[in-house]
RNA sequence: GGACGAUUAGCUCAGUUGGUUAGAGCGCUACCUUGACAUGGUAGAGGUCACAGGUUCGAGUCCUGUAUCGUCCA
């Protein structure tokens, strides 16, 4: 007997030994072996604005779950980890903690500091995410660990840019962008949201004027619900059939406000003729409808007028209110139209209102300078490499989000005016000289001098082109790694670009980029394990340990690209899947991974999806604290289906008495109130309590409940059942000693275990084949619990309990090897069953498996051919080799050394030989039956310390099945079989059960009241006769006779037949209690 | 406005190509601290499969429409 094994499983003791026993070891660890196939998973790198929330659990323990499967199978598993920048998120953070702890604004303390507060936030939070992450036992090769800004992703980003500048791809335009005033910067239409807001609707009118550009009598009407924005109109738009207006199509109107005079023209996708007067006014430079309605009559209107300053009061072009918060121009227009008689109406309306998600405040439409990648040629390819299913989706339904959103080939908005993140490598400088406007081509003909003195080697790294409307502008883009070069461009008079790239920029190469692309010198270099690179000390393993440097050339990005799967959330799919298609093909010429598996998003009870700023959103830690990392991954994997969304009612714990207090939307959102923070209290101990929330910090020292959900219990619940089952077997595995099985030494419950573990086995491959997690853990807890606990384990505590002849000579219970092969049976099935959970549960797993490994180093493992031939074979080729229905074999276990730690074995294979479907469906009659009897005492409440006698009417060879394992019978029934065979009389008085092939009587013996049972039997019969009408009148219709196949009528009949005998009987027993 | 998905037991969800009597976990009821496990065991109650039509011998499953909810894209 080994240690003391406790009778609860403890997780964080298991947590604390076994992740680092992992790491040490090296085991996460994936180099490129040319003997073995890779599998290949890109972290869907999480962002360092905050810690990581149930999505992310949810996210990681799929792909750990892949990961861990995959290398037991053989591969060389990589999961590549890291995090990225998040450009605005987190500088909006940091920059609102300044303001708020400070007082500061960014431009107080300046670019170069704020940068620098900006690491150490990421530092703090990279520690945090990956601090999770590992508690989660999240198997990363943690040496790879990357961030998108350092020195291996911004080189891939700087070649990435450069490669696409000069091939053409990008380009500076105006273009109409979601402001935010406050941070000051463009903001991607995903962090942008809606909201309704009470705001006011005008109706104005605009005199038409005359030939003279003189306002006449005739007025034209609009409403708006921006009147400021009419300082900035360039046309009024009817519909070109409205015939209220056709006549005025081409004329002219005057803006009472500044005297301006715009053109009446006809657009028929901005106009519409049911909505208000059928008159829109355009503000090409703040609408994005009026923006593309000027990109489609650019001739007849004047340029955009840009009423705006960044900061969101109005410029020069507003005239006179120019300085003006747009707000106060807003009054100021209204008053100034009432006075001008041009005021018609104005009414209270919800309007939608754009808010930006980083800062809260309402979004500005803008018209400002940005950079754009084309999408044309680039998102053609990356639309084909799905059609061509080089990429699948799973499930596949997912694919169409995909292509719908490429197919529009929108050019993607690629510079954000911000101070964190990979600056623009383009520099620009005023020059006199416009001889040269050769786009995209190497300088060499630059003739100001500005770009003199570098060399031809020199030149292959820059690129230049004239832009602005006289070409007077010279913007030259620079390679990675040429500093020398930036620093002759800053001296010769040029500056670089302010902005900052779009962070999906960078991390939709992440797939390459981490593994070192563009350098095909070196392998990308390695921090040392366990030990995450922080900007700070910023020194790499390799720069300490030269020898990890060594090898010549880059031999992961081959090996380790293309990857395998990615693993995301579907709202990622368009910002970044169908983005990382895109680089992969245009860097790689090769896709970044074959398969993407799209999993659900976990919503609060309330349907809300979770997030830190709603206060839903479930720290994964306080969940690993209070049930166990095991118990929320194995929860987790059960809710990842494919259909739905994952909802999960969400309770606080109180801190008092652990009791569990449902959360409502009013926890959510109650804000502190005159100087006190809400509570909650416990309905069970009646007291209150802080408790986590989005809106406020608890009180340092309080007691505070924490968010979790009752539904992990699900998850403890299993690993404790599964701690219990393995405890019971080292238990019992005292004295046991490897030895081979024959068949002639597997008793009934044996086979059919081994039946079973192999049918599961299979199911369990197949169904993580397809990325149904869900599936695959009700296959395996049903198994463990239903199968494995309830009747093998029960079945076999005899067999333990006999003492060998050979160790104490007790005469009569001496039967030689009987308790020693059910130990290797049991030995066996634990074992495969430890190696099945792993990639579920890995800590109790690796726990459990160095518990067996202590008493059974060796052990029969039930694997079948682990070769690399027959991996590929199996993983790779065609399903109906591995669905090959059983050939009969000899049964046989044979011991070998077990594998040192459980996260290293291999994954089960082989074990077909032990199906026998027809040995399942005998022993399911045998648990039938045994069920049937253990309903008797149910229903008649008898004591389960009493055994009761029971007499069983069946067919001959049923009767010698059950002869088989009497004992087994009389133990889990808790029954003696007083009478068994074909011919057995119905006891005069008893209470009775009738199966489709077996009737069994339990004599009374005063235990029973005959009415009781003369009732139960009635209502069974009506059961009976109910079932009896439906197929008898099945059976009469002709139509289904004639048309319904042959078995399916075949099958009505049998089922007929044995209801009928079921019925017969049952009135028989109804006669027989005076009924 | 468009696309996709959902609606099944009190709650959270399964239900593979249509085929006997629709399942699980939690919760609930009764009994049980028995030698692996009360984070447990045995048994039980609980469903007009959102609604309305249709196809079919037969519909939770396929089709159409309606309602409600969610997500993504405009």
């Amino acid at each position: 007997m080994p240690t003391e094994i406790p009778k609860q499983y403890d997780p964080s003791a298991a947590e604390a030994q076994w992740f680092p026993f992992w790491e040490s070891h090296g085991y996460f660890n994936a180099d490129p072996d040319p003997e073995k196939p890779p599998h290949v998973i890109m972290i869907p790198l999480p962002n360092v604005t905050g810690a990581l929330h149930m999505g992310h659990a949810l996210n990681g323990t799929i792909q750990d779950l892949l990961t861990r499967w995959r290398r037991m199978q053989g591969y060389v598993a990589l999961w590549m980890p890291g995090t990225d920048h998040a450009g605005i998120a987190t500088q909006a953070v940091v920059e609102r903690r300044m303001k708020e702890q400070e007082n500061l604004t960014r431009h107080d303390i300046g670019r170069e500091a704020l940068v620098a507060r900006i690491w150490k936030w990421k530092d703090e939070y990279e520690k945090r995410i990956i601090g999770q992450q590992k508690k989660l036992g999240a198997s990363c090769d943690w040496r790879r660990v990357r961030f998108t800004l350092d020195e291996v992703c911004s080189k891939a980003v700087r070649r990435t840019f450069f490669k696409m500048f000069r091939d053409g791809l990008i380009y500076r335009g105006k273009r109409l962008v979601n402001w935010d005033t406050f941070l000051q910067t463009a903001v991607a239409d995903d962090e942008v949201y809606t909201e309704d807001v009470a705001g006011q609707f005008w109706t104005f009118s605009y005199p038409v004027a005359d030939a003279n550009g003189q306002p006449t009598d005739r007025k034209i009407s609009f409403s708006t619900t921006r009147p400021e924005t009419m300082l900035g109109d360039t046309a009024v738009c009817v519909h070109p059939t409205d015939e209220r207006y056709l006549d005025l199509i081409g004329k002219h109107v005057q803006i009472p406000l500044n005297g301006r005079l715009i053109p009446i023209i006809a657009d028929a996708l901005l106009a519409d003729k049911e909505l208000g007067t059928g008159c829109v006014k355009v503000t090409p430079a703040h609408d994005p409808n009026d923006y593309a309605c000027w990109t489609r009559n650019k001739e007849k209107m004047g340029d955009p007028i840009n009423l705006l300053n960044p900061d969101g009061t109005f410029n020069e072009n507003a005239g006179p209110y120019a300085g003006l918060d747009r707000l106060a121009v807003r009054d100021a227009v209204v008053t100034a139209m009432e006075q001008a008689g041009c005021f018609e109406k104005v009414e209270d309306r919800t309007i939608p209102l754009k808010f930006s998600d980083r800062s809260k405040t309402a979004i500005e439409p803008y018209l400002s300078d940005q950079w754009f990648v084309k999408m044309d040629d680039l998102a053609t390819k990356a639309v084909d490499a799905v059609k061509n299913r080089d990429v699948e989706f799973f499930p596949e339904r997912y694919a169409n989000s995909y292509l719908d959103w490429l197919e529009e080939k929108r050019d993607w908005c690629i510079s954000r005016q911000l101070w964190w993140g990979h600056r623009i490598p383009v520099w620009s400088k005023k020059v006199e000289s416009q001889e040269s406007r050769v786009k995209s081509q190497p300088a060499r003909s630059a003739s100001d001098g500005s770009l003199s003195g570098l060399t031809a080697e020199q030149h292959q790294h820059i690129a230049t082109e004239y832009v602005g409307d006289d070409g007077s502008t010279l913007l030259a883009c620079v390679d990675a790694g040429h500093p020398k070069i930036e620093a002759q461009l800053n001296a010769a008079g040029f500056t670089q670009d302010e902005d900052v790239l779009d962070t999906w920029f960078s991390s939709a190469l992440w797939p390459h980029a981490t593994l070192g692309w563009p350098d095909r010198e070196h392998d990308p270099p390695m921090v040392e394990s366990g030990q995450a690179r922080s900007a700070s000390d910023g020194s790499l393993a390799a720069e300490k340990n030269p020898a990890l440097a060594l090898r010549a050339g880059n031999t992961v990005l081959d090996y380790f690209y293309p990857g395998s799967v990615l693993v995301t959330s579907r709202d990622i799919i368009t910002l970044w899947v169908a983005r990382m298609v895109l680089t992969g093909l245009y860097n790689m010429g090769n896709v970044p991974f074959k398969h993407v598996h799209v999993h659900p998003k976990i919503l609060d009870g309330f349907g809300q999806g979770m997030s830190k700023s709603k206060g839903n959103g479930v720290d994964p830690l306080d969940l690993i604290e209070k049930y166990g990392a095991d118990g929320l991954r194995f929860t987790i994997a059960s809710l990842a289906g494919e259909t739905q969304d994952v909802r999960l009612p969400i309770s606080y714990a109180c801190p008092h008495c652990d009791a569990l207090i449902p959360q409502t939307l009013e926890h959510q959102k109650a804000k502190p109130k005159d100087g006190k923070k809400p509570r909650v209290k416990c309905p069970k101990c009646k007291r209150d309590s802080q408790y986590t929330s989005a809106n406020y910090d608890a009180d340092v020292g309080e007691p505070v409940a924490s968010m979790v959900s009752e539904r992990f219990e699900y998850g403890r619940n299993f690993c404790n059942k599964l701690w219990n089952a393995c405890r019971f077997a080292l238990i019992n595995l005292e004295g046991y000693t490897p030895g081979a099985v024959t068949d002639a030494d597997l008793a009934l419950e044996d086979r059919w275990i081994l039946s079973r573990l192999a049918t599961v086995t299979d199911e369990v491959t197949r169904l993580l084949d397809k990325y149904q997690f869900d599936q695959a853990t009700r296959a395996l807890r049903e198994f463990v619990w239903n199968e494995f606990c309830d009747w093998y384990l029960e079945m076999i505590k005899p067999r333990l309990r006999v003492v060998e002849s050979s160790e104490e000579n007790i005469p009569g219970t001496a039967v030689p090897g009987l308790r020693a092969n059910c130990q290797r049976v049991l030995v066996t099935v634990v074992d495969t069953i430890l190696r099945l959970l792993h990639p579920f549960t890995p800590f109790i797993t690796e726990d459990l498996w160095q518990r067996l490994n202590e008493i059974a180093p060796e052990r029969p493992t039930t694997i079948g051919d682990t070769s690399v031939a027959a991996l590929i074979e199996e993983t790779l080729g065609p399903d109906e080799n591995r669905l090959a229905p059983s050939v009969p074999q000899p049964l046989a276990l044979s011991p070998q050394p077990a594998a040192k730690a459980c996260i290293i074995a291999p994954w089960p294979t082989g074990l077909e030989r032990f199906r026998q479907p027809a040995l399942e469906a005998r022993f399911q009659r045998l648990q039938d039956m045994i069920v049937a009897v253990r309903n008797l005492r149910g229903v008649y409440n008898i004591s389960p310390a009493a055994t009761v006698p029971i007499h069983l009417r069946c067919r001959a060879e049923i009767a010698a099945d059950v002869e088989q394992v009497r004992g087994q019978f009389e133990n889990l029934a808790k029954a003696t079989l007083e009478a068994l065979g074909p011919d057995i009389a119905r006891p005069a008085a008893s209470a009775s059960f009738t199966l489709t092939d077996a009737e069994g009587f339990l004599p009374f013996e005063g235990l029973i009241d005959r009415t009781a049972e003369l009732a139960r039997q009635q209502k069974e019969a009506e059961k009976i006769r109910g079932f009896i009408a439906g197929h008898e009148k099945k059976l009469t219709n002709t139509s289904f006779v004639d048309r319904a196949p042959a078995e399916v009528v075949q099958e009505i009949r049998d089922t007929l037949v044995t209801l009928r005998k079921q019925l017969a009987s049952t009135e028989d027993v109804i006669q027989q209690l005076g009924g």
